[in-house]
DNA sequence: GCATTAACACGTA
DNA sequence: TACGTGTTAATGC
């Protein structure tokens, strides 16, 4: 994905008018993260509204042992980290880059600028913000409620839900390791979870990637 | 009982 | 070589 299509695909430019769009496309910046990196770290300044155009990131924090623990997901076309922006405040989680990825950076006085003069931007705002909400609520009642082969189902799910057009990347690049991380369990019970998911025809499983077969049956299993 | 950690062999980039 | 995968055994809640 180019920079291009994360913009015709994200519904807040749609909103827009021409100068605004004008100056958005001015003002971002585009900047590749190398596997394993950081696109921000928590306790940071936050200056920008980030959007994935390529890749995968996840929204991870660190416990005081030293325990990892993963919050999110995030795939390609996905806008995030409006949260700290509108708040004013520091990031409070690391987000870092499982495979190489190439972000979109939307100054912070940009951001705010079509906060303060555009009712579609504020709209598509709050859209993201009741999405964003929904997903979490989902998370903790999932974690509740299901085993751990329908947490490993929802959590691939998930990753997808967000997508912007879901057929056309149904193949994922993401260690069992980290899936597990996603999911709340370790990397052997996430690999036999997948082992089970794939037995019920619902994706199948190569080597460091996942390709999804039937996304509504992963999200009722 | 079930998931986790630890450990190992094996295959792939 | 370094990393991801598949598997088993010991451990812990």
């Amino acid at each position: 994905m180019r920079i291009d299509d994360l913009l015709d695909g994200s519904l807040w430019i749609h909103g827009l008018t021409k100068e605004e769009q004008e100056v958005v496309r001015k003002e971002m910046i585009v900047k590749v993260i190398p596997a394993d990196g950081f696109v921000c770290h928590r306790g940071e300044t936050s200056d920008y509204w980030f959007g994935l155009i390529s890749g995968l990131v996840k929204m991870n924090n660190v416990s005081l042992t030293g325990k990892a623990v993963t919050l999110l997901g995030i795939p390609a076309g996905v806008w995030f980290g409006e949260g700290s922006l509108l708040k004013n405040e520091p990031r409070k989680y690391d987000v870092v880059a499982l495979r190489q990825s190439e972000l979109a950076l939307l100054p912070k006085a940009v951001f705010n600028w079509l906060l303060e003069n555009n009712l579609s931007f504020n709209r598509y705002l709050i859209d993201l913000l009741n999405n964003r909400l929904g997903q979490f609520i989902a998370a903790v009642e999932n974690e509740r409620l299901l085993d751990v082969e329908a947490r490993v189902a929802r959590s691939l799910a998930s990753m997808f839900e967000t997508q912007l057009s879901p057929k056309i990347n149904q193949t994922l690049q993401i260690s069992q390791e980290e899936l597990g991380h996603l999911a709340g369990v370790s990397r052997q019970r996430a690999n036999a979870a997948l082992k089970i998911l794939e037995e019920n025809g619902l994706l199948t499983v190569n080597y460091g990637e996942i390709k999804i077969l039937d996304l509504d049956g992963l999200k009722d299993f």
